[in-house]
RNA sequence: CGGGGUGUUGCUCAGCUUGGUAGAGCGCCUGGUUUGGGACCAGGAGGUCGCAGGUUCGAAUCCUGUCACCCCGACCA
């Protein structure tokens, strides 16, 4: 139909070109603007709203396993960079350097954070003294500059937001459990609030993060079938405690190195809400965090009565959050302007409704539309927005099950990348040179040893030699 | 960093070959008619043609340099 047509003619199909689908959806959903220079951004309201909504729910979360909130500085002196040799060879190419400060040349290049870990571990060797000093559950919000040479809006950005909690610890088992601790505020999250499912699990000695004894990471399945790293969390053990000098006497009256730990979650989250509940209309938010969970679109709204009425139903629904559209624009505009923007119901008002006291709510998810009494509306909201929180959830687990295979031997592994886009689960003998050879063949990566293991075979997908543990491969963004 | 491409109004682009008053569509503003899946009519505003130099009576157009961005590689805790 010519109407159907119009109506996605805006947005590139996701199944024709996914990268432009997204690009379409970020910018006419009106999350962001480009900014003058490459890979950093403008967050505008709507945006920026979904970040607010990500640090709202995440940040009560911290609190309740106590953690608090502290804001460290967005410099970093080289030489304080320089004291942890594993970070700084990993992340010396993307540093950003400060050399001038007006017209002056500075004496030591100063770089601005691109995490910080230094910052931390150079702070609290002057805090922690002390066993009864400890354990400390720090966290910042705040943004970071990795100088990427490939932008993309949300996942790969020269500048972005995120939080970064490090913590110290008197002994590696309480630094390891806080560590597993927040990969698992991160996946209830990302279930419970962004009804993303992921995948738990542990790095592999390659993929883990510089300077990490061992990285925990959750991994979600992008709708195209691309993986995207969604949060990760790092136990230090007490090798920077020993590069900074954290020491503090226990209670066997003996000096000691502390234990660390890191874990961050960035606006890449907001890519993945993008990429695994988006739809060929534009965004799809899950009512839990949706900036307006209802809008209101008046019909006829110049004839007598129909504004009206609209703000006395947003008034029933204050419970909610919930707007009119009272933009000038036709109906049909309205419809696909709230739907580009994922807003999870619609209310449509008009002169009919009022007549009969009934609206139309359609849900954004299943477009389905359901004609209800006015009298009822705020209570048929309050089953609507928990129902499409399920029911996303449940989409999006039922997508990522049906996109993870097993592969039990090497031709199963080699056929199921060449035919599929997903998940695949194999063996692996632990080698790092299997893992480059994979990587080499056919293009993936290891996502993740996860938790939950499973005996595919006896051997090593790869080299055929005895296997030590079930791998995620796929190809990640 | 290597290969290719593009810079003209908020956006998408035409004009350049063959130099001669800067164009279209969308969007925006005003007024009116409309409104149940991206409405219509009339009028209006908006651009030192990426930047610098050169050739010329005259440059968006030709020449030289430079910058930025995009795509494909390489790189990416």
């Amino acid at each position: 139909m010519a109407d159907q047509k119009k109506l996605v003619a805006e947005i590139t199909s996701m199944d024709e070109d996914f990268t432009q689908w997204y690009t379409d959806v970020v910018i006419k959903a009106g999350l962001i603007a480009y900014s003058n220079i490459k890979g950093f951004m403008v967050y505008k309201p709507a945006g920026y709203a979904l970040w607010e909504a990500v640090q709202k729910h995440l940040d009560a979360r911290f609190k309740a396993v106590g953690v608090e909130n502290v804001y460290l500085p967005m410099m970093i002196p080289e030489n304080l960079l320089s004291k942890e040799s594993d970070l700084v060879n990993g992340f010396a190419p993307e540093v950003a350097w400060v050399t001038h400060g007006g017209q002056e040349e500075l004496q030591e290049r100063i770089c601005v954070r691109p995490t910080s870990e230094t910052l931390f571990s150079d702070f609290y060797k002057d805090e922690v003294h002390s066993y009864r000093d400890l354990p400390k559950n720090y966290n910042q919000w705040c943004s970071v500059v990795r100088w990427e040479k490939e932008t993309r809006p949300f996942l790969r950005s020269r500048e972005f937001m995120w939080q970064e909690g490090h913590t110290v610890h008197a002994t590696m088992e309480e630094a390891e459990e806080r560590t597993k601790l927040m990969l698992d505020v991160y996946a209830d999250f990302c279930a419970e609030d962004l009804a993303i499912p992921t995948i738990k699990g542990r790095k592999t000695d390659k993929e883990k993060f510089a300077g990490a004894i061992a990285t925990y990471t959750i991994e979600a399945l992008m709708h195209d079938g691309r993986a995207l790293q969604s949060g990760t969390s790092h136990n230090f053990g007490d090798d920077f405690a020993r590069a900074y000098g954290i020491q503090f006497t226990d209670k066997d009256n003996k000096l000691k190195y502390a234990f660390q730990t890191s874990w961050g979650l960035s606006t890449r989250i907001i890519g993945a809400l993008i990429m695994v509940h988006g739809d060929n209309s534009g965004l799809v938010l899950p009512p839990k965090i949706a900036p307006t969970q209802v809008m209101i679109i008046p019909i006829q709204q110049r004839k007598a009565g129909v504004l009206e009425k609209a703000a006395e139903i947003k008034e029933m629904l204050k419970d909610f959050r919930v707007k009119v559209d009272e933009t000038d624009k036709s109906p049909g505009f309205k419809f696909a302007e709230q739907e580009m923007r994922g807003i999870p119901l619609r209310v449509e008002i008009g002169p009919r409704d009022i007549a009969e006291g009934k609206c139309v709510v359609v849900r954004r998810d299943t477009r389905e539309k359901i004609s209800c009494d006015i009298a009822s509306l705020p209570e048929k909201i309050g089953e609507l927005l928990p129902q499409i929180q399920n029911d996303m959830y449940e989409r999006a687990k039922k997508h990522l099950e049906e996109h993870t295979f097993e592969a039990p031997d090497k031709e199963t592994f080699e056929a199921l990348f060449e035919e599929t886009k997903g998940f695949v689960k194999a063996m692996w003998c632990g080698s790092r040179e299997c893992e480059e050879k994979i990587k080499e063949d056919y293009s993936v990566t290891s996502r993740c040893i996860p938790y939950k293991q499973q005996h595919l075979s006896d051997v090593c997908v790869c080299c055929g030699k005895p296997a030590t543990k079930m791998v995620y491969w796929g190809r990640a963004y």
